[in-house]
DNA sequence: ACTAAATAACTGACCAGTCAGTTATCAATG
DNA sequence: CATTGATAACTGACTGGTCAGTTATTTAGT
């Protein structure tokens, strides 16, 4: 050890930005009660010590990066779904491929995930996750649903369930990507199976007259 | 305690079944993690001691669980796809609606939730489910759809993607009502959700020549 | 009497959260 | 331009509780 290096550093702003990174990473692998606060700590270059100088449980860490996960993508959904005054279709198209995009690329998957396997011992985190993110995101979408039935372009029918159908194929997708290929199932090209599922949703599976 | 009545009785072939029932609500009630084993053998009315004179260890537990859960449910599928020479439609139709019901009423929903929740700290129940269920259930439908294919009755496209489109809004809903709507969500008919989705996705969302 | 089912007390490992002590940093002082 | 305090960031060993798995012992059944 030499004598002029010291053994760290006091680096308060920078600390927690990368607490929640490192949490993330081990939250994401291990869900959130296996994950060891000393593992998370550790990847931080910090000690456990210092984890409770930035949050007061680990509950609240686990929230922390849910927040984090979420916010600047949530945004994303709603600036582009501005481009609304366009044809249901070709929005529609924009929007599902883009979010097919942002589920390959960013942490939604992996915090999806977590929040589905923490949601009974852990509700607060539900909640916080269908407030921030799956109330906004459905109205986004039931809001252009319904103006495109005002004005004649789709089908009746509930437009929650047309919602829901929308995204689920996604939904499928990410968790395929999650759950299943780590365990060896056949990787899936989330961008693909979007583009293709918009379009069938629009036209219908079947071909023309065949009932 | 009365002397003539016995503090318990010996029931070798009755007990496994009773701890996987016991094992299956507090598993699917706290996940794998979070479930204490001396709460399974409580509900089993048995002593923890006991659970390890038929299953080796916890993870032992839980897989018979899953198969348990998945086996009845899995067959009654393939049986329903025996429907197959009838158009896609009408066989699309019924395998929805039941699929919804079997979802409804089933311990699917919740196995499903546990599966994907430890699925990273427990690989080997992942790869249960994706060979006893997914794998399988992806086959009828893949199946199917290629038949109807061949026949010209519905569009070309992957059929992996289009059978992922149809159960994909349906695995929603299921995560729907296991995560959401217990922290006040509100709550979601499956089958409903399952008759429109079906009808829109052979029809498509588009009215006539709307591009 | 004997066997095997079942119990209940026990062990050892693990881990969230705490806290007394250590050390970097910086402002005040000479 | 040192030197010295004062402060707050940070450490790491410790605690208390939990729980999977084990085992010595008791009890049912034959």
């Amino acid at each position: 050890m030499l004598p002029g290096q010291p053994k760290w550093r006091r680096r308060k702003d920078a600390r927690p930005g990368e607490i929640v990174a490192a949490a993330l990473e081990v939250f994401a692998e291990k869900g959130f009660a296996a994950a060891r606060l000393d593992d998370i700590a550790a990847r931080a270059g910090v000690s456990k010590g210092a984890l409770y100088l930035y949050f007061e449980t680990k509950q609240d860490l686990f929230e922390a990066v849910v927040r984090d996960a979420i916010s600047p993508n949530i945004a994303a959904v709603e600036a582009a779904a501005q481009a609304m005054d366009l044809p249901f279709a070709q929005v529609s198209r924009t929007l599902l491929v883009r979010a097919a995009d942002m589920m390959s690329t960013s942490a939604i998957g992996p915090v999806a995930k977590m929040v589905i396997a923490e949601s009974r011992n852990f509700p607060d985190l539900a909640r916080v996750w269908h407030d921030a993110v799956v109330i906004r995101v459905l109205a986004v979408i039931t809001g252009l649903i319904e103006r495109a039935q005002a004005r004649g372009e789709i089908r009746p029918g509930d437009p929650r369930f047309h919602a829901l159908a929308l995204i689920g194929p996604l939904l499928m997708g990410v968790l395929w990507r999650e759950v299943l290929v780590p365990v060896g199932a056949e990787p899936l090209d989330l961008t693909a199976l979007a583009r293709q599922h918009i379009e069938t949703a629009l036209t219908g599976l079947l071909i023309e007259g065949a009932r």
